[in-house]
DNA sequence: AAAAAAGTTAACCGATTGTGTAAATTTCTC
DNA sequence: GAGAAATTTACACAATCGGTTAACTTTTTT
């Protein structure tokens, strides 16, 4: 069926010079992500998205066989280099809670400079979509994994499991970027700009200590 | 243009008798509130919704208008209510913080009983529809007014300000509905049982402690 | 320069979309 | 029971959807 079709942006193989069908599959590729952020997978259109890079509508077909393929691509593109970095950053010297905060500084400075990523990402959530078993396995898990060491802890008193701050600070982390436009209407001022997110961090910051500290001393009951 | 189109479910208007018109309006509501909140509005067809609900999909033009005003009641029947009862439980007299554990637990439980509302929302937001601002003002800004005078602080030297934490509390309430198939891979187990949300609903409240503790007492620096 | 490969284009297909219309049917009113 | 109103039905519409094909142009290889 689909006889040739060969693999696009394939880091230019050989030598470094860009070729044509490269240049439109990456622009076909920006497009996309921003379509299927802004409008979903079945809310943007094959023919909106190419109209939108300036290139024929069949050339999703030939650089990326279907929608569906192009739409893996956006989110596979989306995710790259965020494992590698992420482990690393775990990995790297330092006490518990500072490696803790590099992990969560650094997915927020990744949320930051490609503000689809948080959408597309939620929309793969509601629309229950297989891709996010992977996005567990390739991320999350290895993730949980190299900090739960750090934190191994019976059940507190009153926070209950670890599992329970997890879910926490994560809805935390992510909150401002999903609840944006509501955020922007009930407290009238920008909440994504460059000086907004620097004091979320601070913010986010604390609030992991503070959990941590109760989470380990548990003093109260 | 639209001649006639009497509105329907109008709480059967004089006596307690159901009409037939109203129940296949509410079939159709029902229908669209589950299709709407799996495959969102550009995912779901009025042809499945009807077909679901055993009804001829010329009737939701006729009962509704159009695609969009079944979207617009199925918005509205779901946050029915929610606004009087929210009020209400923190309008009711107690100390500050049990008035807020008290909203919070409502809101908890309001969510649990109907599903469909985190994804019904969160798509809202990610369409960045009009709707939104109706729902700050018609819920957010009344609880914010509601329940600000308890907590007003100066700014944290390390949360920050109220509006960080507000957003983070809010982040963290919605988290488990929202990131359930996520949840459910990473940790291998329900987080939307009866059991994990009252646990839950207890993390919440201890979670929210610490938090006002440290906003009102800012001992650390 | 000829041949092969890669990339692009336009036109078309069947399916599905939301919506509109007019007639048929049911229910209510008198 | 006749007439009016409310509700339901079947059918058609223009538009759009993703996908397919074949011809065309550009680039690379020989």
């Amino acid at each position: 069926m689909d006889s040739h079709l060969h693999n696009p942006l394939s880091a230019s193989g050989t030598d470094g010079r860009e070729e044509r069908g490269d240049r439109t599959a990456q622009a076909l590729l920006e497009s996309a992500r921003s379509a299927f952020a802004v409008h979903g997978f079945a809310g943007a259109s094959v023919r909106d998205i190419a109209g939108d890079a300036g290139v024929n509508p069949s050339l999703v077909r030939y650089h990326f066989g279907s929608k569906e393929g192009l739409y893996r691509r956006v989110l596979d593109s989306a995710m790259e280099g965020l494992r590698e970095r992420l482990l690393a950053a775990a990995a790297q010297p330092g006490a518990p809670r500072q490696r803790i905060h590099r992990v969560i500084g650094l997915y927020l400075e990744h949320l930051a400079s490609q503000r689809d990523i948080p959408r597309l990402i939620q929309r793969a959530l509601l629309n229950r979509e297989p891709y996010l078993r992977e996005l567990v396995s390739n991320y999350l898990q290895p993730l949980l994994q190299a900090l739960k060491p750090f934190i191994a802890t019976p059940l507190h008193p009153r926070l209950g499991s670890l599992e329970d701050v997890i879910i926490s600070m994560f809805g935390a982390i992510i909150a401002p970027f999903l609840y944006e436009p509501l955020l922007v209407d009930l407290f009238d001022r920008d909440v994504l700009s460059e000086r907004a997110l620097e004091k979320r961090r601070r913010h986010i910051e604390a609030l992991v200590d503070l959990t941590l500290d109760e989470l380990l001393h548990h003093p109260g009951a």
